[in-house]
RNA sequence: GCCCGGGUGGCGGAAUUGGUAGACGCGCAGGACUUAAAAUCCUGUUUUCGCAAGAAAGUGCGGGUUCGAGUCCCGCCCCGGGUACCA
């Protein structure tokens, strides 16, 4: 017997897999089930495909391989998620046009994903960055345009003076321009908006979702639905009045002052030509350089904010209360909240700028003073100096409250949400067009479909910005056109698309892939849609995920489709970091899977990514383990090719088997192929000395192929089966066989293990209290005192439970 | 800050609904084979005390519930992801 040559025997599968289209899959056939196994695509970067791909797709694709065995015509596409800041970014460096970046980073990912010997259908692949495809992602944001899912409105960036230039949230550190060092502004600009807010509730039933529940919860929260009141507070000087919205109706007693958001239109307002309009001004700016998370951390240090001159009443108890503008306020909501010593934020930014606070709600109703207090009260009580509420406990109370104010006239229960608009234009050069045109006699219009792609210049300078302009402004050649309704001259919209729009429905794109006029065939894709499976990173849990379900809600709202959700089953892989931390260019932390795939070959790698440890957990990467793995397909190896003359007991062998084949099924099932590779070592290590038939060989193989796909098929081939492992039928096993008849089970005294006894899997209690009893150990135990209580859980524990 | 995860031997990790903590693998130690080494095979390997039998402690920290807690409850600490222009 020959050593196992992975490289070579994966090199002779690859190939031959490629020749014989066995990977190609028909769209159309009836015969089979369909089974739509979706990877979020990659974006192709320049640090190519790393460790943390590979511990995606590798897993992913077995979970494809073993569904196939399973019977289903299994789709698994594979595509590039090609447009974005990062190659622009690179451009503006190097002079490397982005084009030309992108199409060698996906040519080398090409290579580099076909190593891993997965199943993917390359004649279904989809590059975003293509006019072929992003013809198609333009003609969405026209159906969200004509039904009144697009507009326009000002909206504030992240914005550098001196580079002239929009900044990502990424180029900002600590409120200063990432190129150049120096401070950086908020600009509003005219941006495009699709309206998810409009789906916000539809977005929140997840019924018929086999999702992580924690992604769920992720979701609900960032949509982030409340119910509360807005309460109207009317200046003491004038006709204005100021909404306030709040969930916490039960503190109005205590409020002692109001606060506004900067970005508040009602700031300038009230203090244009007053003495404060300075100050606002200056505060304000400081206020700009602020991250969000800045802006509402706690502790008193952040909190930036000034006084706007202004008093406001409180309807409840007619007490006059100061306006703040306050940099923790966000304009969420109205944009405007009643402050109160029940809320840490408040409490610190009225200790900052010293207004008085006064509480309502104590543990047991009985006053306290802020003044005895480092932070605010936010548990629940029992209110006081509440008016007739005084006396009830808050929760209560709350309730009530909103509907007295309703009652009053003094404001209305309100539902809000988290959730914002999504803002999804960008002033780059690297993305789709937005399919709109200028015209100075007829405004906004749309460019007809007939009219698609509008294509992206390849001659545009994008290599500086000026005034926060799109680089396409400056490529004449695009710019210009004629209206599409009055055939005058008009100007073409300059912006491009976030990228999230270009990945919000890919997965629609897949099976019609080639399809050139259409963005996909209805028929095609009802049939192939949802993804039964989509695999992916939990950092795309609120944008990516939501986006995407979002425009496929649109779709079908439309009739494009029939379906409402896009992925039926999610699962997410873990992060794989090195030292700690996220593999990324800058950090110079990213490890390449190719030295490791030309060592040990595909095989090996994946199965030692996969038994890291759990699918979902991710981990720290290092290669202490591997040769762990190539040890084991070695003895796999080995034992396929060991002809045995006897088998030891044929009984353990079957027993065992059978045991495997339900291990290794579960775990697959559940993506815990760590346990499911584990299981398997066990089993050969059985096998080698056991030694092992035919019959459990070929199944043993079929157990193996979705991990290790080239060893299996070469193992398939020693076994002389025939046709593809992957086209064979994956082995079932025997319930009984599956089972133990005895087994061992602890005995303990007090909580405390003393002993183990073995026993029939179904013996009774007092059968199992006897032999417990019979041990020594246990004897000497019991002989400590009286026993007051015996237990015996089936299966799991015998126990004593001793007073002395 | 807010939302969501995670923390178990020297290391990666295992452990249905609470029921013998440490499967499997790496590493390490000893042994076999070999002139020798590599490879392979065998044995051992949570810590402390002990020749052993055995005993005690032990799943980030501090409490609690229970005959029994890695698992449940309360209060902390640390690490990771997301935080709307990285994707």
């Amino acid at each position: 017997m020959k050593n196992y040559n992975a490289l070579q025997v994966e090199k002779k599968w690859k190939k031959e897999w490629k020749e014989s289209g066995l990977y190609e899959i028909d769209l159309k056939e009836k015969k089979r089930k369909k089974f739509y196994n979706l990877i979020m695509f990659p974006y192709p970067s320049g640090d190519k495909l790393h460790i943390g791909h590979w511990y995606n797709y590798a897993p992913a694709d077995s979970y494809a391989r073993y569904m196939r065995m399973q019977g289903y015509n299994v789709f698994e596409p594979m595509g590039f998620d090609s447009f974005g800041l990062p190659a622009e970014n690179y451009a503006i460096k190097t002079g490397i046009h982005p084009k030309e970046s992108t199409e060698k980073n996906i040519e080398y990912m090409r290579k580099q994903l076909s190593e891993i010997g997965a199943m993917y259908d390359w004649n279904k692949e989809v590059v975003t960055s293509s006019p072929e495809y992003y013809k198609w992602t333009q003609w969405v944001f026209l159906q969200l345009y004509k039904n009144g899912l697009a507009y326009k409105k000002n909206s504030p960036v992240n914005w550098c003076p001196d580079c002239k230039t929009v900044l990502a949230n990424e180029q900002v550190q600590n409120g200063s321009c990432d190129r150049c060092g120096n401070d950086v502004a908020k600009k509003d600009l005219s941006q495009w908006f699709f309206k998810i807010t409009d789906y916000a509730d539809k977005l929140l039933d997840y019924s018929g979702l086999d999702w992580p529940e924690k992604t769920i919860a992720m979701q609900e929260n960032w949509i982030g639905k409340s119910y509360g009141c807005n309460i109207d507070f009317r200046l003491e000087d004038g006709e204005d009045i100021l909404t306030t919205y709040t969930t916490r109706a039960d503190t109005i007693y205590s409020v002692t002052f109001l606060c506004i958001a900067p970005e508040h239109p009602l700031v300038d307002e009230l203090t244009k030509g007053t003495k404060y309009e300075a100050e606002v001004k200056k505060v304000r700016s400081e206020i700009d350089k602020q991250t969000l998370i800045e802006r509402t951390s706690e502790g008193g240090a952040n909190k930036l904010g000034c006084f706007l001159g202004k008093y406001a009443i409180n309807p409840m108890n007619g007490e006059k209360v100061p306006v703040y503008m306050a940099n923790f306020v966000l304009m969420y909501g109205t944009g405007v909240v009643m402050a109160d010593a029940h809320d840490q934020r408040d409490f610190e930014f009225a200790r900052k700028y010293d207004i008085p606070l006064k509480f309502v709600i104590s543990e047991d109703g009985n006053p306290i003073d802020p003044a005895d207090f480092e932070g605010a009260f936010v548990n629940d009580g029992i209110l006081f100096d509440s008016g007739d509420f005084s006396g009830m406990h808050n929760r209560e109370a709350l309730p009530k409250m909103m509907d007295a104010i309703e009652g009053q006239g003094f404001g209305e229960k309100t539902v809000n949400f988290k959730l914002r608009d999504w803002l999804v234009s960008r002033q780059r050069y690297w993305g789709a067009p937005i399919p709109m045109v200028n015209c100075k006699k007829c405004g906004e219009v749309p460019v007809p479909e007939e009219d698609l792609p509008v294509t992206l210049p390849d001659d545009a300078d994008f290599t500086l910005s000026d005034d926060g302009k799109s680089p396409l402004e400056r490529s004449e050649g695009f710019m210009k056109c004629a209206c599409p309704e009055c055939g005058g001259e008009a100007l073409r919209e300059p912006d491009t698309m976030d990228t999230f729009v270009c990945s919000s429905w890919y997965f629609l794109r897949y099976p019609s892939s080639t399809l050139e006029d259409k963005p996909f065939d209805k028929k095609l894709t009802n049939k192939w849609l949802p993804v039964d499976m989509y695999i992916g990173g939990p950092e795309h849990a609120c944008m990516h995920l939501l986006y995407a379900r979002f425009i496929n809600m649109v779709l079908h709202d439309l009739g494009f489709i029939n379906f409402k959700e896009p992925f039926k089953r999610l699962v997410h892989q873990g992060m794989v970091t090195k030292d700690g931390a996220k593999m990324s260019k800058s950090k110079g932390n990213v490890v390449s899977p190719d030295e490791f795939v030309n060592k040990y070959g595909s095989d090996v790698f994946r199965m030692y990514l996969m038994f890291m440890g759990p699918f979902t957990e991710g981990g720290d990467w290092n290669d202490k383990g591997i040769t762990g793995i190539a040890r084991f397909v070695e003895r796999f190896w080995k034992m396929i090719n060991t002809d045995y003359d006897a088998v030891e007991s044929m009984n353990d062998l079957k027993r065992n088997l059978h045991k495997l084949i339900k291990k290794v099924t579960e775990d697959i099932e559940v993506f815990h192929f760590n346990t499911a590779i584990a299981a398997m070592m066990e089993f050969t290590n059985f096998a080698l000395k056991n030694g092992v038939d035919g019959a459990s060989k070929k199944i043993l193989v079929q157990l193996i192929a979705p991990l290790a796909p080239h060893l299996a098929e070469e193992c398939w081939e020693v076994l002389e089966h025939g046709k593809s492992v992957v086209d064979s039928v994956w082995p079932r096993f025997d319930k009984k066989l599956a089972q133990d008849t005895t087994i061992k089970i602890g005995v303990q005294v007090n909580g405390k293990v003393r002993g183990e006894i073995k026993i029939m899997k179904d013996a009774s209690e007092a059968e199992a209290l006897e032999a417990a009893r019979k041990l020594s150990k246990v004897q000497k135990y019991l002989a400590e005192g009286e026993v007051v209580k015996e237990i015996y859980v089936p299966g799991k524990i015998v126990g004593f439970v001793v007073k002395s």
